[in-house]
DNA sequence: TCGATTGTCAACCATTTGGTTTATCGTTTG
DNA sequence: CAAACGATAAACCAAATGGTTGACAATCGA
């Protein structure tokens, strides 16, 4: 179970890889779009876009929704949240510079002086 | 520019999107490591963990320091940041659902009753 | 100096990816 | 009904990916 957890971070980050992707996820916060709305933006067939689509769904990124002959897609932003809660072990990392900064200029100040300001 | 940063956000997701490397850099928490240090874990050649660890350099991921004919690799988190700052514009639809549940308790309890509580 | 150690490079391989084109399916509409 | 429309499927292609092996380069230690 813990398995199937990498399989969807692999599918994920993947998905998150590509440009045009990304572009759609941002198109679909406007609202839900149709597969051609999705597509027109990007300079490609619409098979090709239909493509990015499906790995989007794949990666449970986005829910399909079809009423006759359109397909209303809609962001699914749970597997972004577990991105995101990812990325968050590494949040101490990337504070890191500007914690050693920060002790840094502690460390001077209780050595520079006994009460003096700089 | 903002091209620029369309191409390193493609090398970080796709360098997050394999488990080998997110494992190195899992294991990059925990200080300096060497090549070697780092492919141990990971039942592949040495010229294969070699490639995913130039795939995190060049995703610019981890930074590597050559010390006679060991080269310790250190984590690189700002670019990591970079990819939580993304997925930051997408924190209100994960919560979407929360804050629609809020709403209509919120709503009921308002229309239940002028005072009581649950 | 010689052998072992650390790591890369180059060539190769199978699979996946991102894209195309053409055919097809189901739906809507004139 | 027939034609147009929205979308997928299938076949194909070039390039990238993830992995291997074998040769090599540089360094270290005895």
């Amino acid at each position: 179970m813990v398995e199937q957890q990498h399989v969807t971070l692999d599918r994920v980050f993947h998905a998150l890889s590509d440009r045009t992707r990304r572009a759609m996820l941002q198109r679909l916060t406007e609202g839900e779009k149709t597969v051609s709305d999705l597509a027109a933006p990007h300079a490609m067939s619409l098979a090709g876009a239909s493509k990015h689509i499906r790995v989007l769904e794949g990666a449970g990124l986005v829910r399909r929704r079809i009423e006759g002959r359109v397909h209303f897609c809609r962001l699914e932003a749970e597997r972004l949240k577990q991105a995101d809660n990812w990325l968050k072990h590494y949040e101490r990392f990337w504070n890191e510079r500007l914690d050693a900064l920060e002790t840094l200029l502690r460390e001077e100040d209780e050595q520079a002086n006994g009460g003096a300001s700089r």
